[in-house]
DNA sequence: AACTATTTATAAGA
DNA sequence: TTCTTATAAATAGTT
């Protein structure tokens, strides 16, 4: 698939030469987040956005709270599967503590 | 302050007329999902996406996984936070743990 | 970093 | 309301 933008097409591929990348990333960066708080705004929507750049740089956007709409996204997850059975949201949650108790252990060891 | 677009102008702020919201939406919605994934593919960025409609649908993206990218932003930010004294992040990390648990616990209260 | 030719996105209209 | 269209916004390549 291929798209056309500005004065030029791009493959809806990875960008290979890395100039190329950066500055594509920066131009669409910001036009993403531009239109992420327009539509929480216009729309009286909550919108949570999360950028990890390729060099690992973060960006982010939440028209809330971050914590809060994630709280909510896994809230609405966790229902969800609880439909047929229920028994298996709980180990969902339990996996999910444990990956948290992981990475808070971490932590703390290394401000030891 | 104003943006226009398309045949008309709109006001940055929140759309009164509920089917003109409700469209808007939909429209602009849209165009930001495209935009998280071109952005994501075009630049290899990690890229996650939560909205919340006013009327509480949920509509998401993640170019990874969702879980891993907020763990990922979770790492991050507990890591920024160790600058002064580090004491501050665990205190974060365990409220974290601490809503989370609570969520679990109504979750398996409701189920039974 | 700014420019600009083109394409894409979209606010109204049909 | 789903489709169309006039117009603004976004952006790829250029300078």
């Amino acid at each position: 698939m291929k798209i056309k933008m500005g004065r030029g097409k791009v493959e809806l591929k990875r960008i290979e030469n890395p100039t190329n990348r950066k500055v594509t990333f920066s131009k669409r960066r910001d036009g993403l987040f531009k239109k992420a708080i327009e539509l929480s705004i216009l729309c009286d929507a909550e919108v949570a956005l999360l950028v990890f750049s390729s060099s690992g740089k973060i960006y982010q956007f939440s028209s809330h709270d971050m914590d809060r709409t994630i709280t909510r996204y896994r809230n609405e997850k966790g229902l969800h599967k609880m439909n047929s059975h229920g028994a298996r949201t709980i180990e969902v949650w339990k996996n999910e503590m444990d990956e948290m108790k992981k990475t808070m252990d971490a932590l703390e060891t290394k401000q030891k």
